[in-house]
DNA sequence: TTCTTATTGTAACATAATGATACAATAATA
DNA sequence: TATTATTGTATCATTATGTTACAATAAGAA
């Protein structure tokens, strides 16, 4: 897996790789109260991107999007979903992605497949940002967290994609029990309700909010509490998961 | 738009087309109170399948779902969503469509496009059953509506993916409001309610449903009445479709 | 015409969910 | 021991939904 993306600049009909094919996954994260994405930035030019990939042509695709998200955090058994097919010709822009070749100092030639169209699977998925260990891929030489609401300019429709997906995650939010995806294991309802007014980009009302989630019947109350400031101790939950896993739809 | 299958027949490295891409579409209408599917059937064979095709080197992926759409049912302007990637290794089957091609008298060679592995978008239409004229592409014999809880046997994953469209309908039958785009442009409550029934497979109460429905707001009461039976005459609605458009998401 | 019958539209009440406020409990610190 | 901030939850208000009931018809029958 190391000298994949080697093997594809030499490999200039892209052999073994589904042609015109690739998978782009936005992947969140949450901390200092912040919704984070993990993105790419390459050597000698100011592209950043989201962590993506190709398809072995013997790969399930949602597979090689598992096999993108593991190799980019170093985590298995991760909320991974499709949100969308980005289709559109107006994609089409082999600019950038010439200009990291060159930068890494290869010269592709025009009918290299990675210059020709794409179309792209977006995926979204929800980690634990303090077990992620973020690695670049083999042409990006970083790989870290940048929060929402401070990106980078981003490559492509990279920006879109991203935004799509946030929108997709709002929209799950409350139907699915997918926000547990994003915390440590043990929390408080303090840092559920600030998760979810993250995301959802609004106040909630505490009173409420705490039991809604009680109703649920979907958190553990951990017996040990907290120590912190001068206040009363919050409980710790944990998240039943017997009921959702990660690939339920 | 008419010989095309005829050129993508003798087209046996895929000229013009997006390489190892499909679109399925899964095409809903409603009659007798029966959720419909349009299916194509192909001659001297026993094998139906969703309308789908292909997508042009210079054409986006949602316009050419919306080509497909319109040339099965003749109708601009509907209600067609994206909804899942159909991307497993183990559909790759080239069995079903070397049979079509067989019993149209062509043998294709071993390495046609059509014959290698295929990642499939799939979509999801709601079309006016009443409005649609289905037609056949250039290589099935006919093309018609089933009902759901009828269907014939189908190709490759083609009943998996219909059932993954109706779960996708129906989660989306409440937030978004797109069951109108079912029905005639003017319907009665109990047609409405009918319809959310069979989509959701359940029975809903009269008054509770006739109460939600309008207090959305999205219904305009056309003065006018129906003729029937031995009983009072109910109201004509239409949607009013402000709110809503075809691509909203 | 009047009566019967089936269905519609909606009122009325019961129950459940959510919004909003208040307050006791309590974990540090002063 | 008093102070302070925060948590957990009770309480009431408001809104939404479940449930039942009934008046208002539109035909056909008497």
């Amino acid at each position: 897996m190391n000298k994949e993306f080697e093997q594809q600049e030499s490999n200039i009909s892209g052999e073994g790789f589904l042609p015109g094919l690739a998978i782009d996954t936005v992947i969140f994260g949450f901390h200092d109260n912040q919704l984070k994405v993990l993105l790419l930035s390459y050597k000698n030019s100011s592209l950043y991107a989201l962590p993506g990939g190709f398809i072995h042509d013997n790969e399930d695709v949602n597979q090689a999007a598992r096999r993108v998200l593991e190799s980019r955090t170093a985590l298995t058994n991760i909320y991974l979903e499709q949100f969308y097919v980005f289709g559109d010709y107006s994609r089409y822009d082999p600019t950038p992605l010439k200009a990291i070749m060159h930068a890494r100092g290869y010269t592709a030639p025009d009918n290299h497949w990675l210059l020709k169209r794409f179309v792209s699977i977006g995926y979204y998925a929800l980690v634990d940002f303090t077990k992620a260990v973020p690695s670049p891929d083999d042409i990006s030489d970083s790989c870290d967290w940048y929060s929402l609401d401070d990106l980078p300019v981003l490559m492509q429709d990279h920006r879109q994609i991203i935004e799509k997906a946030l929108q997709t995650l709002q929209n799950n939010l409350d139907q699915k029990l997918i926000g547990f995806n994003l915390l440590t294991e043990e929390f408080t309802m303090g840092d559920l309700q600030s998760l979810y007014e993250t995301i959802l980009n609004k106040k909630l009302l505490r009173a409420a909010f705490q039991r809604k989630m009680l109703s649920l019947g979907i958190l553990e109350r951990i017996a040990k509490k907290w120590t912190g400031g001068a206040h009363k101790a919050p409980y710790l939950y944990r998240f039943i998961s017997n009921n959702v896993t990660a690939d339920t739809f």
